[in-house]
DNA sequence: AAGCACACCAACCGCCGTAGT
DNA sequence: GACTACGGCGGTTGGTGTGCT
C-alpha cells in the first residue's frame, strides 16, 4: 500500500530555510542530538517535517561539511568511484569526507557529466558513446559461437567492445558465471574478439573495471583474475593496435590483481608475476585520493582547483587512457 | 536596460529496505 | 504475513544568479 506523505500538509513549511530555522535546528541537535527525525521538528519548534530537517542537517548544517569548490583530486575520485559504483551517490560521498551525496550528485550532473559528454564519453557507462559494433557482429562471430566462450574474460578487454554488448553477453552467459572454476588457465584468448573486428573505428575507447550496470556485489575478482595473456599472440595483437583501442580508464586499474596492498607507484599499468588485478587494491586506492592521481601520465597536466575547464578536460582525456608501455606488458596483463 | 537562456544547487518527491507491532 | 513508521536514497524540480544578445 502507498505510504502517507512524510509530513502533514497542514501548517508545515516548505521551501528554503531561514536563518532562524537553521539556528533552531542546530541548537536542538547540539543539545539533544539527532535521533528521531519524526519528532525532532516538533521538539525543536520547527514547522517542518522530519524529512526536511534531516535533509537540511545532513546536506547543509552538519559541522563537518566541506564547502567550496571541489578539488581536482576530489573530482577525479568521483569519476573513478562513479565508474565503479554508478549513481550510488551516498557510497561515493562516504569516500569523500566532508562532501554530501547531494553535493556530489549536483556536481556530477552540472560539471563532470557535461565534460564527459563533451569528450564523447558516456557518463553512465564511462565508454565512448558511439556503438562500435552491432549485436549481430558479436553474435555471429566466433566469439559467441565458441564452445569455450567465457564472457567474463572480456572484462579485461571490454575497452575493445561495446559495453552494451558485453552486458548482453554476460547475461547470456550468466549460468557460466556461477562457476568460478570453469576457466582453464590456458587457451584464454582463444575467443577474444579478433583485431580485425575492432579496427572499424579509430574512436578511443575506455572502460571501467566493472562491467557497466553490474552491481559491485556481483563483481567477482576471479573474472578478471582468470584473464591472462598466454594466447594473446594468437590474435597477433600489436601494441599500436592496442593503443588505438585500449585507452582504458585508470580507475585504479593501475594495480595488479593480487598485489594487495597496492604498489606505491601507480603511474602506469602494472604487471607482475601474478598477472592479476586486485579489486580490493583498486578500492583502497580510490579511498586514498591523496595518492597523487595527477601523476598518472607522463604528459600529465598540472591540474589545480584553479585549472580551466579545458585543462581539466584535457586531463580527463588522459584519465580515460591506459598507459601501455610496450607489448610485453600488455601480454602479461592479458 | 530588458529579455532571454543557461548554470547552479538547495530542496522536494517518491520509492525502497528495514524494523517493530 | 500484513501493516505501519521511519530513515535513507536517487531523481527531479524550481528559485536564483549569471552571462549573453
Amino acid at each position: 500500500m502507498g505510504r502517507a506523505p512524510c509530513c502533514d500538509k497542514n501548517g508545515l513549511k516548505k521551501g528554503p530555510w531561514t536563518q532562524e530555522e537553521d539556528e533552531k535546528l542546530i541548537d536542538y541537535i547540539q543539545k539533544n542530538g539527532y535521533g528521531n527525525w519524526r519528532t525532532l521538528p516538533k521538539n525543536a519548534g520547527l514547522q517542518r517535517c522530519g524529512k526536511s530537517c534531516r535533509l537540511r542537517w545532513t546536506n547543509y548544517l552538519r559541522p563537518d561539511i566541506k564547502r567550496g569548490r571541489f578539488s581536482f583530486e576530489e573530482e577525479e575520485t568521483i569519476i573513478q568511484l562513479h565508474s565503479i559504483l554508478g549513481n550510488k551517490w551516498s557510497a561515493i560521498a562516504a569516500r569523500l569526507p566532508g562532501r554530501t551525496d547531494n553535493e556530489i550528485k549536483n556536481y556530477w550532473n552540472t560539471h563532470i557529466r557535461k565534460r564527459l559528454l563533451r569528450m564523447g564519453i558516456d557518463p553512465v557507462t564511462h565508454t565512448p558513446r558511439l556503438d562500435l559494433l552491432d549485436l549481430s557482429t558479436i553474435l555471429n562471430s566466433s566469439l559467441y559461437n565458441s564452445s569455450q566462450m567465457n564472457f567474463s574474460r572480456l572484462i579485461g578487454v571490454q575497452n575493445l567492445v561495446n559495453p552494451q554488448l558485453l552486458r548482453l553477453a554476460n547475461l547470456l552467459s550468466s549460468s557460466q558465471l556461477q562457476n568460478q572454476d570453469f576457466l582453464p588457465q590456458n587457451n584464454h584468448m582463444q575467443s577474444l574478439v579478433p583485431p580485425c573486428q575492432l579496427q572499424n573505428t579509430d574512436i578511443p575507447t575506455c572502460t571501467t573495471l566493472e562491467t557497466p550496470n553490474v552491481p559491485l556485489s556481483q563483481f567477482r575478482p576471479s573474472d578478471v583474475t582468470n584473464f591472462n595473456s598466454q594466447n594473446c599472440q594468437q590474435n597477433e595483437w600489436k601494441s599500436n593496435q592496442i593503443e588505438d583501442y585500449a585507452p582504458i580508464s585508470n580507475y585504479g586499474c593501475d594495480y595488479v590483481y593480487g598485489s594487495d596492498p597496492p604498489p606505491s607507484d601507480t603511474s602506469t599499468f602494472q604487471s607482475n608475476s601474478s598477472n592479476n588485478f586486485s579489486f580490493q587494491s583498486v578500492l583502497s586506492n580510490i579511498s586514498s585520493p591523496s595518492s597523487s592521481p595527477t601523476q598518472l601520465h607522463s604528459n600529465s597536466i598540472q591540474i589545480t582547483s584553479n585549472s580551466t575547464e579545458e585543462e581539466k578536460e584535457s586531463y580527463c582525456s588522459n584519465l580515460f587512457k591506459f598507459d601501455i608501455p610496450d607489448m610485453l606488458d600488455v601480454n602479461e596483463f592479458m
